[in-house]
DNA sequence: GCGGGTTAGCTTGTTAACAATCCGCCCCGC
DNA sequence: GCGGGGCGGATTGTTAACAAGCTAACCCGC
């Protein structure tokens, strides 16, 4: 099944892939004609995109004066933001576990089964989007709904330095490791491989 | 001197505003036809403010189907997103305020003084606005610029629950007591009041 | 009466043209 | 040579028309 989308969320994607992958350089100003012209559509979208990434803190927006590419987040205050990060999810672990679903559990599952895929391609971007669909799977199933939002604000501009690719199997193995205690609701075994994973 | 904005701007605000003192009711579905008329524009920098609005945790977005106004976070969850909040504050505060120039200082007390003329007039808009733009400005005046979007999307969705309006004056006061330890450069003073003020 | 398909309308999504703004360059006066 | 004003090209901001999608009411067969 071809899930039919709105040319603005495609577009999107499709950008964020770049920025993730490093297709722009940091400070580059990217222009609406220009990348509308390249993906073949026109300028609305993009600058729908523009606006929706520039909120996701992946590009900065000045008015009349375009977008540019923003860098990754300051290496002093990443610790900070993982643990941020870390906050929110293995709070509502804590909480909402207990709540899970098999339908919920079935989306996690699902997550995971793309990620595998993404890992065997070796696809950068691919493999950074699924891992944050994963960890939003966990959320969502967890009753996390109200926090998806400004953790992916946190997560985001971090994947500009998305840079544990050198082994793709570790990244899956310690997804698995997240999904099995998942599957027990042990919830303090699921934060503690939230742990490993994000630090 | 007054302001030059983009419609796009001047709208978001409106809209916002209308938001956090509660003119739309939670759940209710907004019409971009019905606000680009009431407001004297087309429907495009409408679009743009249902965007932005929706990112910010305002609005709940849906392809196709428009955008409903979103209720203030869970009760439960209250404690735990003013506890993110207060760390982002206190932390960018223990760690830039050495280096608040006179400048940011400045910025500071402006925004105070807007806060102050809000107090009396009564506006909740606002001083809800004006309470976020002072915060705002001890972030980025400790060099929090790359924590200011999360920390706004924290905190705009707890406006639609901006409840501590019954008395205007405490409200102006809490800050001005964030602002005196600022002068003096004095970090925990400072992030004790802030924990006053936010809790 | 009841269920399913169809259609009409209303709403959002997209496009392209037009307006406003910004930026760099050149020219002119000094 | 140097600084300021303004001109021109390029880019973003806004608009209105058009296309696509959804919703709900209606009709028809059963």
């Amino acid at each position: 099944m071809v899930i039919k989308r709105t040319i603005r969320e495609q577009v999107t994607r499709e950008i964020r892939d770049e920025l993730v992958t490093g297709s722009f350089s940091a400070g580059q100003v990217l222009r609406e004609a220009e990348l509308a012209s390249r993906y073949g559509v026109s300028r609305g979208p993009i600058r729908d995109a523009f606006l929706q990434l520039s909120q996701e803190g992946l590009l900065a927006y000045q008015a009349n004066r375009g977008v540019t590419v923003r860098d990754a987040p300051h290496p002093e205050n990443r610790p900070f933001i993982l643990s941020l990060r870390t906050q929110i999810e293995t709070w509502c672990v804590t909480r909402g576990l207990a709540a899970l679903t098999d339908g919920g559990l079935a989306a996690v599952e699902l997550a995971l089964i793309s990620l595998e895929s993404s890992c065997r391609g070796g696809n950068v971007a691919a493999i950074a989007r699924d891992d944050m669909a994963f960890h939003e799977a966990v959320l969502i199933g967890c009753g996390g709904e109200e926090f998806v939002q400004p953790w992916r604000q946190l997560c985001s501009r971090m994947l500009l330095a998305y840079t544990r690719l050198d082994d793709y199997r570790e990244v899956y193995d310690e997804h698995a490791a997240i999904l099995n205690p998942l599957r027990a609701r042990d919830a303090e075994a699921v934060n503690d491989a939230l742990r490993r994973n994000i630090a």
